[in-house]
DNA sequence: CATAAGTGAGTGAATATTCACACTACAAAG
DNA sequence: CTTTGTAGTGTGAATATTCACTCACTTATG
């Protein structure tokens, strides 16, 4: 707990316990006492490497903010066609949580959001930076004349983060029993077969 | 607590106080304090009227299936369009959230699930209940040629509910600010849009 | 040998639930 | 009409359990 800003590694791994019980038992079932227990350590020793366990879900939500952010606007090529930014958004997410299935969290994070001020501030950032990637894709799709204009940007948002959203709840209810990235692709495709120009 | 099937005035004011704090302050904020509390009357006091505070969470969504089903099946009229049947399942929803807003917390249950198996159990027919009565709705739309055919009902399905999920989430968030009603029906207005037939 | 990392025991607050008791309405019995 | 039994509804106090968190302490290591 040297640094507030870096993560060590033994942080890094009550993170990925904390967002693992997340997904499994609901918050409800976690407690410092299953995060210790899943770390093979003591409750008290949480303490040594977090002030509380709110800032466990901090880090938590702020490492996938910060992460997503990154991954996601580097798949963004000005030079690749709006169809082309759309697929590759949603791959990247849906390979990314496909090898991190405990970080659904994130996604289906509704549960998360009373959980206290700073928490739900977070998680309406990481909406409000998808959202606006998204708009930027979606407008760069009706200029090049992919994407059909019928529909306000705007009004196709909900759209298309909603679709996103219920196909990870479906996963989760699923036990993660089948593979979200065939899966997604598949739903994407869809997606932009109702949303290009015809 | 003499019948278990029908609900009491009691049972009925308990149901929906705990409804309001679900709402308003999440599962956490749910304890038999709040609910006795916003009942004026003491926490045993609950106990007269229902077994114990799952019970009460699983009267809340039963009643709500039910309601729902009874509600949403009127509104399929085999003589109308797919679209009108289309439209009119959807304002049902819309009017009826905007005049039982602490109910959305059936919709927006992700949080729940986790409570128990008995608790999930009822969202998840919830859910499948009005899957079933869309995916006839789609089904009569491509056989009339109204909607398109390029997509399978089952891929449709997730992109509708989806989007009404998160319309849900989004005045949720808002703090049910605006008039849902009104806001609603714009987006199925979209949603049609996109899977009627060119 | 100083600092980071871990431990067991303990703490107070919150939580769901129980229990003995009190009040009320009302129907049956005298 | 009065008495009385009973079912329903409420209460405050007490309960065990769980929770997040603290503290004095050991241990290990660079």
């Amino acid at each position: 707990m040297t640094n507030t800003n870096e993560i060590s590694i033994r942080q890094l791994e009550i993170i990925e316990v904390s967002g693992k019980i997340l997904i499994e038992k609901g918050i409800k079932g976690l407690t410092t006492k299953t995060v210790a227990s899943e770390m093979n350590f003591s409750e008290s020793a949480i303490y040594r490497h977090f002030k509380s366990k709110e800032e466990i879900l901090v880090a938590l939500l702020s490492l996938l903010k910060q992460n997503m952010n990154k991954r996601l606007t580097a798949q963004i090529k000005p030079q690749n066609s709006a169809t082309e930014n759309f697929k590759a958004v949603f791959t990247s997410q849906f390979n990314y949580f496909k090898n991190n299935p405990h970080f659904v969290v994130a996604v289906l994070s509704d549960g998360l959001i009373d959980e206290s001020k700073e928490i739900k501030a977070i998680i309406l950032q990481l909406m409000q930076n998808k959202i606006q990637l998204l708009a930027q894709i979606l407008e760069q799709g009706k200029q090049s004349n992919e994407f059909t204009t019928e529909i306000s940007t705007e009004d196709l948002l909900p759209i298309i983060l909603g679709t996103f959203r219920f196909q990870m709840l479906k996963w989760k209810l699923s036990g993660f029993q089948y593979d979200i990235s065939i899966e997604g692709n598949k739903i994407i495709e869809n997606l932009l077969l109702l949303i290009q120009k015809k």
